[in-house]
DNA sequence: GGTTCAATCTCGTCT
DNA sequence: AGACGAGGTTGAACC
């Protein structure tokens, strides 16, 4: 059977359609009342009042409110779930063992509970990070400017890591950073550390750079840039490349390619 | 009604259910083969499968895959809902405004789908996280060693805001930054960079810190620190304090303070 | 509205 | 298993 629901259940027979939903290994849907506790990294109880639960069948644990898109109480994949009945309740733990945390729900009146085996195999495709945004430039570097040549992706330095470095025409060295929304005074402060990172840096090339008088150049590059932040580059000698990210999903890239 | 369940109901039955659903204020669950996309801050989409969706009266939209604790995809609070049938299927949009977002579900086949007002009057308590610490230690400040005085919190400087400035039993100042897990290298480049920061300030009261050769004491202020976190504060001359976060809820609190 | 920062962040990735 | 960084981060506090 795909699924099956229950309307107002007493607790035991609840339990029973937990119980086997989980050798099914489906997907729990809970309206009750309850009350829920945790220990683990943090502490907290919630009060009885009704909410949603969801138990997957990877262990996730959900427990929401009539609010927000973050659930009030949750445990991660992998976890442990337990149930039981304790006098006239049901009790449903979820447990975890690195770091130890226990999610504890005592269930009092139960509106309907449901479960269902999930049939779905697609995972989401997406696009508009700052991830693309580097792939596009290291593959149409002449986005930053022309003559612009890439050299190094996540080249680590003291503070962090310089998301590419690379050469202009005239062989000085370039540092972007890149971001894939508005950039923000942040930015320009971590593009400034890199700065600081590579004068500060005892390394052959980085020596032959200087030796031959060459610059470094910080390259800031976003889709846009708040006010704040521009006024700083103006002061810091950085400059600041216009880039979108790229919004063009795999799929759609793979019919384009498919059709040459 | 306070709830309402429809089984294998057809695309039109379930659309009278969602408008009355919204009608009412309640929270919907729906369990059904669907596809989705997204575009706004990024884009993305769903191909299709079955999913469990919660729209909830404050305009949250979740999606949710039989894997992980994050949803799919989803729309935050105040998003407006609509819904519509095309042809044989339901479909139901989520739209924001600033900044501009729309959430596309496509409904093809549906198990069930129901709602239901929450009534829940709770809020989470919780305790254990930096704020708790924060307030305990400007409460008893001889956690962190005989003679400390808190001065102020959240100062701010350059790279951000000093957790806690204060000074030891000989007038120096005392910088803490406070972490509520373990503490790795980026806490102490944190506190390393809020030094800089207080030495190159220009400001009365440092002048005169300086001038009576008092020092400037960073503390680093966790329940523990990681290896490498361990031998930078020992280069850095940086103090590391193991302060657990305080793990009592408010009501315990309250409780205790009845009891008196 | 925006801006900043903690979070039981989660989740992927890499060591 | 631990560490690190990005995220449509979310959510809260403050301006």
């Amino acid at each position: 059977m795909k699924y099956k629901i229950l309307e107002k259940p007493d607790c035991e027979k609840a339990y029973e359609l937990v119980e086997e939903a989980m050798r099914k290994r489906a997907t729990i849907t809970l309206f009750a009342c309850c009350k829920v506790e945790y220990e683990g990294r943090a502490l907290s109880q919630l009060n009885w009042g009704e909410r949603i639960i969801l138990i997957k069948p990877d262990g996730s644990f959900l427990i929401h409110q009539d609010k927000k898109v973050e659930p009030v109480n949750w445990q991660p994949p992998k976890s442990k779930t337990r149930s039981y009945l304790s006098g006239e309740r049901l009790i449903l733990e979820s447990h975890r063992r690195t770091p130890k945390e226990l999610l504890t729900v005592e269930v009092r009146q139960i509106q309907f509970i449901s479960y269902a085996n999930m049939e779905d195999f697609e995972e989401l495709e997406q696009a508009g990070y700052e991830k693309d945004m580097s792939d596009m430039i290291m593959e149409r570097p002449h986005l930053i400017e022309e003559g612009f040549t890439p050299k190094t992706r996540e080249y680590s330095v003291e503070h962090g890591f310089i998301d590419i470095l690379g050469k202009d025409n005239d062989g000085n060295l370039m540092v972007l950073e890149l971001k894939a929304r508005k950039a923000g005074v942040s930015a320009v402060k971590q593009i400034r550390r890199y700065l600081q990172d590579l004068e500060n840096t005892e390394n052959d090339y980085l020596k032959e750079c200087k030796a031959q008088k060459k610059k470094i150049r910080g390259i800031l590059v976003a889709p846009s840039i708040m006010e704040d932040a521009r006024e700083m580059i103006e002061e810091e000698g950085i400059e600041f490349v216009s880039v979108e990210p790229p919004r063009e999903l795999k799929r759609d890239k793979k019919v384009t390619l498919d059709a040459f």
